[in-house]
DNA sequence: AGCACGCCGACT
DNA sequence: GTCGGCGTGCTC
């Protein structure tokens, strides 16, 4: 319990009574924290990071967290009271409060939104939350003794099967007297769950498991039954299987935990229906029991053991030897230079050392390879956070951190918000990785940024990996503000791969290309095939067409919600727009004139995909793309058939540019580069150089050289030649200067305000007003725009963006954060611009 | 974010 | 005459 009170003098006096007062944080969008009374009788039980039930406004009953408790009266209202309190414990940390604090004043969103974003939702309990009985709750023999308000639930809920009661329901039953207590107890006594009334419904994982029944325990009943069981062998041979699982000889209250049914009929000599029959006649009992869904295997073979190269080992000790010196260090190492196995033994000595470690990882990369690596060597101390895991086992995650179980936890974005309160290492691999900024829905955080703030604040020294940093974090080394450790040699004898540039205008005019394919492309993937070697294809588009035209009229379908073009999907016979989702089936006829001339224009994966077949028909061709990952286990079926080498080529988005480390793999080819590189953004050239180098990274493992492809219509262009020579260092020194040059990251900061209207000359305004408003606190020089972005309308909400560019300096910037959130707050005082939406985001990528 | 209160159109 | 549209203001 992190607050004291002093309740030393014996017996006060009912007029000294202290009257406590607790700042809730709502999980609602709102500025400020709510204050509420707490009962007299309740004092012992405010807990700061625990969750209350208040009433807020008229109708609404939300649970909340406890920001803050204190003595002082609001001078302005009357504070309500708390209704319950849920914790007795903290479910969110002090150390957690002080990042999420940070977090809203730096991204400038609320605390409402970073508990919203933070909380996995079964942690939030709302009015929506609905209650259910327990499947392997047996009524007639309950393992704790229920009171009677308990058992007034039970009944409620046994009326019918599979019957769900929301939380008014039972307020309703009990006459509304301290329910949530009540629900609480039940759910420990496992009697029943909880789940939120949208919610995917709640199974608990249960396995079954058989042991004898009791009364055959004793040492001369059990050798009665061997008699009785004489005549028949298969029997014999599950009991027997049972006594060498479970030593019922040795120790007698073994047999309580049983085994799991599975383990007696998994072998073949062992028939099921032995097991039944046993079951059956009374020797075995079946019983079910809920298991965590991240089981506790700490078998010991599971603690394998490796070597790091000598390479590895030098750096592993330079790592080391610059966190004695510095808090941040960057690992800059090539694709396949073996930086898991460093991160792996930094681990170690940071968990020997006692603390607790996150390994932070984009969602592409968190493959399930990496894990059951990880597995291996920290066992069941490792907790796995994935944005595909399901509510539950987010819970189970988070409170397994919050009790110690998991020490160690490889995650991707959001497990910064999971509670530690002891971290001594922070791993960010890839850390240049866009995916770690999250943009649309508030707090627009950055993980690597909050990763950073966390170590910071809990004393965590920091490492960084990636073989194609970004300028910013390059930019503190060369500084010297962070350490670096240079890892130029990839693991085992292979090289880096050859990179060979392909000019698609030159093949187009000689009237050479094979639809998007160069014929040295082309060429070089037959040759591979036929080595039985592998193909990634790397092609930034998805669909099979960005639009279609009609080639008699000139019409080109577009999205009736934003300012795009409709994508053709030959799949699913569909048009789509990429930005809001809308979809329709691809017209047979143009609309407009009525001609069946419709044609394709552009390319993305599909058509690349479509195309090879007719091409390649020997090659197994397969594609890695949202569409064909949107499935649960649909992304880790495509890579397994690819390492399977069932498929031999693999077409895909930015999806294959990461983590597939895959030995037969000797040719990359990138379609279309220069799709990549013209973009309208300061972080261009960055993004294209690290996709290039990434990409490249996939050809050639193990011993075998690779090679990569780029075709390009502009062969010439700077960036191309330092992708070629893998020089990251050239390539940083030609950014840094631009940086500095336009006044760019990282020696500025960027904030970048988007305003949203659904009509476009009311966004307009609004724009034009939030500008001068920010001219006139921040000075002309500091505010870019207003400009409406190249897709000027998303979801029926025009766009206008104002970008503001500021001094790095703390002081200045939260300063400036606080006039930018006064000029919001006058544009939108004014009544006409009530309905705009104006949102910043801090550091946008 | 919701939800209530409040002032102007198409319906029994 | 009313039911209901969603604009705007508040929630401790």
């Amino acid at each position: 319990m992190s607050l004291t009170f002093d309740f030393v003098q014996p017996e006060p006096a009912a007029t000294d009574r202290i009257t406590l007062f607790a700042d809730v944080i709502l999980p609602l969008p709102l500025p400020k924290l709510y204050t509420y009374r707490v009962p007299y009788e309740m004092n012992d039980d405010v807990v700061i990071g625990g969750r209350v039930i208040v009433q807020f406004g008229a109708k609404k009953t939300l649970s909340c967290i406890v920001a803050a408790v204190h003595e002082t009266p609001p001078a302005l209202y009357q504070a309500k009271y708390v209704l319950e309190f849920i914790d007795d414990a903290p479910v969110v940390t002090q150390p957690q409060l002080k990042l999420f604090r940070w977090m809203a004043e730096y991204y400038m969103c609320t605390l409402g939104e970073v508990i919203n974003a933070a909380l996995p939702s079964a942690l939030k309990l709302s009015s929506e939350s609905r209650i259910q009985l327990h499947p392997a709750f047996v009524r007639d023999e309950p393992a704790y003794p229920l009171s009677e308000p308990e058992e007034k639930i039970v009944v409620a809920l046994s009326t019918e099967d599979g019957k769900a009661m929301t939380f008014t329901d039972v307020g309703e039953l009990l006459g509304n007297t301290n329910f949530h207590k009540v629900i609480k107890s039940l759910i420990q006594k496992d009697v029943i769950f909880l789940f939120e009334h949208l919610a995917d419904k709640y199974s608990p994982k249960v396995v079954k498991k058989v042991r004898l029944a009791h009364h055959f325990v004793e040492e001369n009943v059990l050798e009665g039954l061997f008699q009785q069981l004489a005549g028949r062998p298969k029997q014999l041979d599950v009991l027997m299987r049972y006594l060498q699982k479970v030593p019922v000889y040795q120790n007698v209250h073994a047999n309580h935990q049983g085994t799991e049914k599975a383990s007696l009929t998994s072998s073949p000599h062992l028939s099921p229906s032995a097991v039944n029959t046993l079951i059956k006649n009374g020797v075995l009992e079946q019983f079910d029991v809920i298991v965590s869904r991240f089981p506790l295997d700490d078998s010991p073979e599971a603690k394998m053991p490796f070597t790091l190269s000598e390479a590895q080992l030098t750096a592993q000790a330079d790592i080391l030897k610059q966190f004695t010196e510095k808090d941040i260090v960057l690992l800059h190492g090539v694709t396949g230079a073996g930086k898991t196995e460093i991160y792996i033994e930094l681990i170690r000595k940071a968990l020997e050392g006692g603390g607790q470690v996150l390994y932070l990882l984009p969602e592409i990369a968190l493959t399930a390879q990496i894990v059951t690596r990880l597995m291996r060597v920290f066992g069941t101390r490792l907790g796995v956070y994935h944005s595909k895991f399901s509510d539950n086992e987010r819970v189970e995650v988070w409170n397994g951190v919050l009790s110690g179980r998991f020490q160690v936890v490889v995650g991707v974005r959001s497990a910064v918000f999971l509670p530690f309160d002891n971290v001594s290492l922070i791993i960010v691999d890839e850390e240049h990785e866009s995916s770690y900024k999250q943009y649309d829905p508030s707090p627009r955080y950055n993980a690597r940024e909050v990763a950073l703030m966390m170590a910071n604040f809990q004393g965590a020294k920091t490492l960084l990996g990636s073989a194609t940093p970004s300028v910013e974090t390059y930019y503190q080394t060369r500084a010297g503000r962070w350490g670096l450790v240079s890892l130029t040699k990839r693991f085992g004898e292979a090289g880096l791969p050859e990179i060979e540039l392909v000019d698609t205008r030159k093949s187009r005019d000689a009237k050479k290309m094979l639809n998007h394919f160069t014929p040295e492309l082309m060429s070089e993937m037959e040759r591979k095939l036929a080595m039985q070697e592998q193909v990634i294809l790397f092609q930034n588009r998805r669909g099979y067409s960005p639009f279609i035209n009609c080639l008699d009229c000139g019409w080109i379908p577009k999205c009736k919600n934003c300012a795009v073009s409709l994508s053709y999907h030959k799949h699913a016979h569909e048009l789509r727009c990429h930005y809001c989702g809308f979809h329709d089936r691809m017209p047979v006829e143009c609309p407009a004139c009525g001609s069946r001339n419709l044609k394709t224009v552009g390319f993305g994966t599909e058509k690349i995909e479509d195309d090879l077949k007719v091409m390649l028909p020997q090659a197994n061709v397969q594609r890695m793309d949202l569409d064909t990952t949107r499935a649960k286990n649909s992304y880790q079926q495509i890579i397994s058939d690819f390492e399977n080498q069932v498929t031999n080529v693999l077409v895909g988005t930015q999806m294959v540019t990461k983590g597939l480390d895959f030995a037969n793999v000797s040719l990359v080819g990138i379609i279309n580069a220069d799709s990549i590189i013209h973009y309208p953004d300061f972080r261009a050239h960055e993004r294209a150089f690290q996709m290039f180098v990434q990409v490249s990274g996939r050809a050639g493992r193990k011993g075998k050289k690779g090679k990569v492809i780029i075709q390009t219509a502009d062969p010439a262009q700077v960036i191309f030649d330092k992708v070629i020579r893998n020089d990251y260092l050239e390539f940083y020194e030609y950014e840094i200067t631009q940086r500095r040059e336009y006044g760019f990251p990282p020696f500025m900061r960027v904030i970048r305000m988007t305003v949203k209207h659904v009509d476009q000359l009311v966004a307009e305004q609004a724009a034009i007003l939030l500008t001068q408003e920010l001219v006139e606190r921040l000075g002309r020089e500091a505010v870019l725009g207003p400009e409406a972005p190249y897709i000027f309308r998303i979801r029926n909400f025009y766009l206008q963006e104002i970008t503001i560019k500021l001094d790095r300096e703390h002081t200045v910037l939260k300063h400036a954060k606080g006039q930018i959130a006064a000029a919001i707050n006058v544009v939108k005082d004014q009544k006409e611009f009530r309905q705009a939406r104006l949102v910043a985001d801090v550091d946008p990528m």
